[in-house]
DNA sequence: TTGTACGCGTTATCAC
DNA sequence: GTGATAACGCGTACAA
């Protein structure tokens, strides 16, 4: 059996509250006995054991986070590494440890999160891509646990501590990026409606061609996974319909990548026959043929900053909730250009 | 205050002890108390306390995992989200949670290891990448406390149970691929030699060159990062040696792409001027261009068998070491042919 | 079959 | 300043 604070105690010839004091560094305590404590700790190998201090003081330095199934789409996508990193770097910062568990579908995950919570195993959650629909959210919600979700809620979002990028602005920020260079056929690719940075996305693309005086082409608006295939089936969407704009706005890089394939096996090229702008600018942005812009939305530090706001969510019960946005920064590299049609034109 | 075990019992009109049986389906207690009780927990939505569980049976159901910093080159590599996928799974499937840290230096990744044991938060580790000297492997054996690395161990290969590839036996199986091809002027791109799946490789390589009666060329050898730069700087290396390969084993996908990248720079097209085949076979392996011959090492698998015989590990202490291969399989693409100067000789 | 009592290793609230 | 002592919520001998 390991060593305990009332082994220590005895050695030391202390009680054994006044061991715990040493460990909470308690001003009470005299220097003297401090060091004399802290040496026979030392002597022994003294480990303080998480669990009954979690147990006494009603509170684990855990943070709760429930990965998507590896099948899922989220997982597949390199921003879950990323966002975990900047998770784990903000909780290490505070001394607090990761608690994951899997969910394949919506239900698992909902009793996962619940009996995460209920068991007491973690003092607060972070919540990934949040659904228009989330029964999670709704919950710990209701339960007033703290939480704070990477993305935008769906609603509520006076009262619920997120951290998100101004998606909005920035897809109409690309947009208009696209329409300086001369497009109006302009695409949308996005991922699920239900996502709700999807949503974002659309509104921003959309709000960029209505201020531009551009009508839209619903059949230039598509929606699937945020997969590589789901870029692909996109592109053969749009080539079915007979109507292919001249540049596309995709949420997503590994959408484009796809979208990027598929372009090359019916020999559109890009830049030249099709501009391209997505989103994320993760590592195959930049590997991509050719390289995407793309809109680096600074993933580590979302995870980074949703840690961080969590732990002092919980560590201060009654502070209101907070809105946190991460700058995004577009990257540009050589999928964009003039459309065809007016690059000799303007000299 | 949450609902516990004693709320319940006082209902349902029985000692708390019955309780605590009922939830552990202890056979002894009659059916009808059994209903009885758990009626009231369902009412009640009574669910039990992990950490006051924990304490008392000494058992934590979580399975802990240092997480290489995120600046870490294991952390960049797609590797790491899948076995992690794996991980989770495994845990999943037998109600474990995983437990996660980040460690910036090897001092801090061996602290956190030491207060995650010591302060018994789990039952038992998963250890990724094993280095040629790994002063937490020694640790935890020598602490006999459960764990399983995911790779083999540099010594004590016999006592330690792990999970791996017969990464020697593939790396030979590609190199005499290579070698069947007509390529005699094969190089090796790996990476850290202090990792141990890097040594395993470059022996298979080895070996192979022998068996078909090649001499070794030092010059062909190359040792770097598992990442895309280390690849580019491989290829400058080899460029300024003046000695050029016809093939190139690279121990790494990410590394590969890195090959790949600066060949093209250069003029060096693959596979006409160059063959080269690599390991993982993560998703970028069939994206680049072309697409590359990988050694598929079911990354997944690897995790899913680790957490799968960690918890067995844990269930059964006594059980001895085991050696989990994995079997891996050589995805061939577009990336190998035949050397220039036999092509037009053969037909 | 069920209840009582104690222990798991801490923290926290009193006293002194 | 420091020492008893009671929680924290649950598992489990031992009794009954």
């Amino acid at each position: 059996m390991a060593v305990t604070i009332k082994d220590v105690a005895k050695i030391a010839n202390v009680a054994p509250s006044t061991v715990s004091r040493v460990i909470a560094n308690s001003p009470r305590i005299s220097e003297k006995t401090k060091e004399k404590v802290r040496e026979v700790m030392h002597q022994l190998g003294y480990h303080p054991n998480f669990i009954a201090r979690s147990l006494a003081s009603q509170s684990t330095q855990a943070i709760g986070l429930i990965m998507p199934s590896s099948t899922d789409i989220v997982f597949q996508n390199p921003f879950f590494p990323i966002v975990l990193g900047g998770l784990s770097e903000g909780a290490q910062a505070k001394q607090y440890v990761l608690h994951m568990t899997t969910g394949k579908t919506d239900h698992e995950i909902y009793e996962g999160v619940v009996s995460m919570i209920q068991g007491g195993r973690v003092d607060g959650m972070i919540l990934l891509s949040s659904k228009v629909e989330d029964k999670v959210l709704s919950y710990l919600h209701e339960q007033d646990f703290p939480f704070v979700v990477i993305g935008k809620p769906f609603k509520d979002t006076e009262s619920i501590t997120h951290v998100d990028n101004d998606n909005f602005k920035a897809a109409r920020e690309v947009t208009n990026y696209l329409i300086s260079l001369g497009h109006e056929k302009i695409g949308f690719i996005g991922g699920d409606l239900n996502l709700v940075v999807t949503v974002d996305r659309l509104l921003g693309y959309e709000k960029a061609l209505e201020e531009a005086g551009i009508p839209l082409t619903s059949e230039y608006i598509i929606h699937n996974q945020f997969l590589r295939e789901g870029g692909r089936e996109a592109v053969q969407i749009l080539l079915s319909s007979g109507a292919m704009p001249t540049a596309l706005v995709v949420a997503d890089d590994l959408m484009a990548l796809g979208v990027l394939n598929a372009l090359d096996e019916v020999g559109i090229s890009v830049p030249e026959d099709l501009s391209i702008v997505s989103f994320n600018n993760v590592m195959i942005a930049e590997m991509a043929k050719p390289p995407l812009t793309s809109v680096d939305i600074n993933i580590f530090n979302l995870g980074f900053e949703a840690a961080k706001s969590l732990i002092q969510k919980i560590e201060n019960p009654n502070e209101p909730a907070k809105r946190i946005i991460i700058p995004y920064e577009i990257v540009e590299r050589l999928s964009c250009s003039e459309p065809k049609a007016k690059k000799g034109s303007t000299p």
